[in-house]
This record gives structure tokens, C-alpha cells and sequence, in this order.
DNA sequence: CAGCGGACTTAGGACTGACCTT
DNA sequence: AAGGTCAGTCCTAAGTCCGCTG
């Protein structure tokens, strides 16, 4: 199986190149990746071209968060309503309470314990010994303090704003860019984050605890060894200057709160990451080509009578059809409680043997990524609904469902059915499939543009829908919304009053009949077809911007569509590109941007 | 050979600033 | 000038998956 993808592999990359001849020289198409079983003579080669990622990297190391400036004296904190003079460390992490004063999420109690119990940690031994009680602390007037600050930096004059934006812009243009290869390129986040406190997402166990403040002397420098190696600040240095080219990051280091690394890495416009971007759609492109039969395989197993190949038939299908996510295992205590497909619990699901008229429905309940809920009735196949029944047995709500399978233990299996494919390929491939297809189905040569893009958009909510892609809803819709449906109204009577306007200077010309007459009913004939127009718009946007109030469809235009398709359909129905991408996504799919003719098909 | 940490992708919300109206 | 609106940008948390290690 292997030697016959490699063939199909070889066929594609090709038809790649010929669309693109200008591009395959530098570029060169993505590599498969190869395990040593397949190819031990060639690993060596392998290793050399595969796993290396560059070779020249230079770069000025990462712009570090200004030093803590302490607060005027006139700014007091106050302690059992008396004010009570911080040491500069305590005085920091107050601060950062009180900035955020004003959020919700501070008023919640894991958030106020967290932060409490850390900002003792800082306190001096007499400060502990006063400051008892949070709900004793008042720090309105620093709260007050930061308020003013950003209006006052909001007021500035022009051309202090100016001044100010010049600032940022050299730095950027200082710190933003590396050379990598020969090219310059940009950084995607060139600044540390700056210190506060930790906010999780959801019902988060460390929400409100100290991110403490990023110095050289924790920050890893990775640059080629001939390189200008960055400058750390005056008086600092880092805590390591390596030079490894086997990965893609520029600076590291390690963070206080989960004892995670962060990276400082290169901006999705790069080379580097285009190059990675193709070779995902690539792989989701070879999936398409298996799916079937993966499809018919999984289906038999499911009558397997070995309970992990039937635990991992139907999670796969569960993968496949609702695009869940992997769910890997998560540490208890350490995040917010959230699931995938491999981590759902007997809670999170219940069986109806019928429901919404339809038989065998599984109702899924559960919070996923980022602790958004999804929530979904969906009618499965009648052995897989019979499996799930029998997973459940004899179980406890807490339980796993799927207690034979982890996500090791699935990727395993997929990567044995296909080179390169793991759980998250079949997101990709049917994010790209679906969206394909419904622009096929929704999208009509003669309409407008506008239409079109209403198309657009509904084929990419679709995608959005599927990946459960959702937003809080916006906190100025409802005001919008009115805002545009007056707007409709107004045009609707502009509208009603340039057909009576027609009408008359129809019969005006009929009457009179001359040269004159004639002009005024063209040109109130084009009045009326570009209200017509302009209506036609405003509807459209109105329909769009209600059935988008809660999806989100920059999530998967940005990680799951593959851009040819988008720039296939722009071509072949003389949609400006631009109208789907803006300009920093395009400057993320220049790889995409010339390589995709009017037939491509994912 | 599982468990863990590292590296990288995916994610939603906050923030910003350009543009428009009042 | 002030205020409102919105797209675009920034931010960093939270996933996935791999390779190393004991």
C-alpha cells in the first residue's frame, strides 16, 4: 500500500509543479514523511533534508516588557479602609488585580483564591502579617489610576499619536524580522509576554495565579552559529544560546503556570510555515484518496470481537462524520475539564432509541477546546448506536466511554493505514471536502458578486458549523443589526418612490416623446436598478450577519480550508480574491495564491 | 513501551485604530 | 471634537502529536 501512495504522492507534486513553474525551483514540493521500517537506507539522507528546517538563522532574540514602573504617590491602596503603603513587589501584583477590576471573571472564587495565595508569596513578612482578607482590600484608586492612564493615551494629540506609532513601527522594524536562508522574514510574536495573572479559559483550576515577568536569563536563543548572535539587555544574558536546525522557533522559554514552553516563532506569511501549511492540505488531499476504503474498514470493524478494534472502529467514525478532535488525556487539576473524541465520558452522551422522527439519535454533550460546548443530536448507524450501548454498560457516568482506546493508540493505527495520517487529518479533509462541495451547490454563475459571496460565506459557515467554530455573540449586534434593518428600510423607500418616479416619466416620453424625455427615462431607469442593487446587497448582508451571529468562520477559513479551493472558485467565478482574503491571509496563502488554477480540486 | 516534555497547530476574545456620523 | 462601529490585529491559551527516555 505504502509503494502505491508514494506513486500517487509523486503524480500530485508533480501536477503541482506544472502550475506552477516559477515557484517549484525555490520551493520544492513538501516532503513525505518517511519511517525508518520503510526506508533505513535513506534515513540518514532523511534526516538531513526532512527534519531540518533551515540553514541560516539570524535574528535580534525577543523584545522584553518594560521594567515595572512603580505608581505615583497619590495612588494608594487601602487595607480595612486605612491606606497602606506596598513594598514595590506587592505593589506590582496588586496592580495587576487591579486592572482588571472591572471583569466578571475576577469576581469568581478559585480566581480570588489563586490570586490571593500568590500575591502573599510577594508580600514582605509585615505586609502578610496585615493583609489578611481580600475582601478587605480596596484598590479602586489604582483601578482609577490605569482607567485615566488609558483615556489620557487615548486623548493625545495627533501628533503624539503619530509619535508613538513611529515608536512602534522601529520596533518592529527592529525586532519584527530574521534573516532565514537569505530571507527576511517576519516574526510572528517578537515580544515576551508581559507578566499578570493567568487567565484560563472556562472553569480553569489556575485561573488568577501569577504569570511571573520574562527575563533574558530565562530565555533560550536559538540562531545559526555564525550568525550575529541577538544582544541581551544591558546587564542581563541568556540563559542559553543553542543552534538547532531541526526546529522552528527563534527564542524559548519556559512559563511559571503550567511549566509549559513558549516560543517565539515566525509569522504565517514565512516560507517555512507556507511550506508546512501545503503540506498539510497535501496529506488531508491523500486521505481522500483512502477514505473509502478506511471507511469500509472501520464499518467491519465494528462487528469485531475484540473490543479495542471496536472501540476504535467507532470513535473513528465519530472522528470522521462529526469531526470531533483526537482528545488526548488531560491532567486533573492542571486544566479546565474538556474532552475530544478518545477522553468522552458516559456523561457526555445519551442514546434515543428514537428521536426528531429519526431512530438511533446520539445526543453529545460535552465541553471540547477552549471549554465550548457541543451540543449535537445526531441519528448514527444502527451498529454503532449497539456498540456505544455496550461501551456504556455497567458504567458510571464519570467513566471513559471508549476505556480501550487513547489517541496513541489511534494514531498508531491510522499512521499504519496511511503515511502521515493522524486523527486531526480527517478535520482538515472534511473542513476542505465540505466546503468544496457546497460551493458547488450554492454558488450561481449569474449572480452578483455580493451573491456570490453570501455563497462564500455559507459554504464556509457550513465548515464552521461542522468544526463547531463558535463565537460569543458580538456585543453590539443587536444595536447593528437594527442599525442595517433601517437602513433596508430607507432603501426600500427610496426604492418605492423611484418606481413611481419611473412610472412617471414613462408616460411623460409616451405623451411627449421627444429626445428629452427619453434621457429622463434612462436615467431613471439606472436609479432604480442601482437601488435595486444596492437593496439586493443590504439584504444579503443582513441574512449573513444573522446566521453568523455565533459561528465563527475565521477558525477554519484560516486552519482547515485549503486556499486553492477558495482561489480555484475567486477564478473560475471572477470573484476578486481579495473579497475572501484580506491581506495578511493572503499574505498567509501566497503559497497557495498562484500554485491553484481555475480547476483546481482539492 | 508508557509516560512525559517539546514543538507545533488551532482557538476565541480583547484590543486597536481607521473610518464614519453626530 | 467626540463618539460609535467594525474589520483587522494582537495575544496567548489550549489543543495535537511526536520523539525521547528510563
Amino acid at each position: 500500500m505504502r509503494v502505491v501512495w508514494a506513486g500517487r504522492w509523486l503524480r500530485t507534486a508533480y501536477a503541482l509543479f506544472r502550475d506552477t513553474p516559477q515557484r517549484s525551483a525555490s520551493r520544492g514540493a513538501p516532503r513525505q514523511r518517511r519511517t525508518q521500517k520503510d526506508c533505513r537506507a535513506g534515513w540518514e539522507e532523511e534526516k538531513s533534508t526532512d527534519r531540518v528546517k533551515w540553514r541560516q538563522l539570524e535574528h535580534r532574540g525577543p523584545y522584553f516588557s518594560p521594567a515595572y514602573e512603580p505608581l505615583p504617590d497619590g495612588v494608594r491602596f487601602f487595607y480595612d479602609g486605612k491606606p497602606v503603603k506596598l513594598s514595590v513587589a506587592a505593589e506590582e501584583v496588586a496592580t495587576f488585580y487591579a486592572k482588571m477590576l472591572d471583569r466578571e471573571y475576577t469576581t469568581k472564587e478559585v480566581f480570588q483564591n489563586n490570586f490571593f495565595s500568590d500575591w502573599q508569596k510577594e508580600m514582605t513578612a509585615e505586609e502578610r502579617k496585615v493583609i489578611k482578607h481580600l475582601d478587605k482590600c480596596d484598590f479602586t484608586e489604582m483601578h482609577r489610576y490605569f482607567v485615566d492612564k488609558a483615556a489620557a493615551r487615548k486623548a493625545l494629540p495627533r501628533e503624539e499619536k503619530q509619535k508613538l506609532k513611529e515608536a512602534a513601527e522601529k520596533l518592529r522594524q527592529e525586532f519584527g524580522y530574521c534573516i532565514l536562508d537569505g530571507h527576511r522574514e517576519k516574526i510572528g510574536n517578537f515580544k515576551t509576554e508581559p507578566p499578570g495573572l493567568f487567565q484560563g479559559r472556562g472553569d480553569h483550576p489556575k485561573m488568577g495565579m501569577v504569570k511571573r515577568r520574562i527575563l533574558p536569563e530565562d530565555v533560550v536563543i536559538n540562531c545559526s552559529r555564525d550568525s550575529k548572535i541577538p544582544e541581551p539587555p544591558v546587564g542581563h544574558q541568556w540563559k542559553e544560546v543553542r543552534s538547532d536546525n531541526t526546529v522552528m522557533w527563534l527564542a524559548s522559554w519556559k512559563e511559571n503556570i503550567q511549566s509549559s514552553v513558549k516560543y517565539i516563532t515566525l509569522n504565517p506569511s514565512s516560507k517555512l510555515k507556507g511550506e508546512k501549511d501545503w503540506q498539510k492540505y497535501e496529506i488531508a488531499r491523500r486521505l481522500k484518496g483512502v477514505v473509502d476504503e478506511i471507511r469500509s474498514q472501520y464499518r467491519a470493524d465494528w462487528k469485531s470481537r475484540e473490543m479495542k478494534r471496536r472501540q476504535r472502529a467507532v470513535a473513528l467514525y465519530l472522528i470522521d462524520k462529526l469531526a470531533l478532535r483526537a482528545g488526548n488525556e488531560k491532567e486533573e487539576g492542571e486544566a479546565a475539564d474538556t474532552v475530544g473524541c478518545c477522553s468522552l465520558r458516559v456523561e457526555h452522551i445519551r442514546l434515543h432509541p428514537a428521536a426528531d422522527g429519526q431512530e438511533h439519535v446520539v445526543e453529545f454533550d460535552f465541553l471540547g477546546k477552549d471549554s465550548i460546548r457541543y451540543c449535537n443530536r445526531v441519528p448514527v448507524e444502527k451498529p454503532v448506536y449497539k456498540n456505544l450501548q455496550l461501551f456504556m454498560e455497567n458504567k458510571d457516568l464519570g467513566d471513559d466511554l471508549f476505556d480501550r482506546l487513547t489517541t496513541a493508540s489511534l494514531n498508531k493505527h491510522l499512521q499504519d493505514l496511511m503515511d502521515g495520517l493522524t486523527a486531526k487529518v480527517f478535520r482538515t479533509y472534511n473542513a476542505s471536502v465540505t466546503l468544496q462541495e457546497q460551493l458547488q451547490v450554492l454558488t450561481c454563475a449569474e449572480d452578483s458578486i455580493a451573491a456570490k459571496i453570501l455563497s462564500y460565506n455559507r459554504a464556509n459557515r457550513a465548515v464552521a458549523i461542522l468544526c463547531n467554530h463558535q463565537r460569543a455573540t458580538p456585543k453590539t449586534f443587536e444595536k447593528s443589526m437594527q442599525n442595517l434593518q433601517t437602513k433596508i428600510k430607507v432603501k426600500k423607500e427610496q426604492l418605492a418612490e423611484a418606481r413611481v418616479e419611473l412610472k412617471r416619466a414613462k408616460a411623460d416620453h409616451e405623451t411627449r416623446g421627444d429626445g428629452k424625455s427619453r434621457s429622463l427615462l434612462e436615467k431613471k431607469r439606472r436609479v432604480l436598478e442601482k437601488l435595486q442593487d444596492q437593496l439586493a446587497r443590504l439584504s444579503a448582508q443582513a441574512t449573513d450577519k444573522e446566521e453568523n451571529k455565533q459561528v465563527a468562520l475565521g477558525t477554519s477559513k484560516l486552519n482547515y480550508l485549503d486556499p486553492r479551493i477558495s482561489i480555484a472558485w475567486c477564478k473560475r467565478f471572477r470573484v476578486p480574491v481579495e473579497k475572501i482574503y484580506n491581506k495578511t491571509q493572503r499574505e498567509k496563502f501566497t503559497w497557495a495564491l498562484n500554485m491553484a488554477g481555475e480547476d483546481f480540486e482539492f
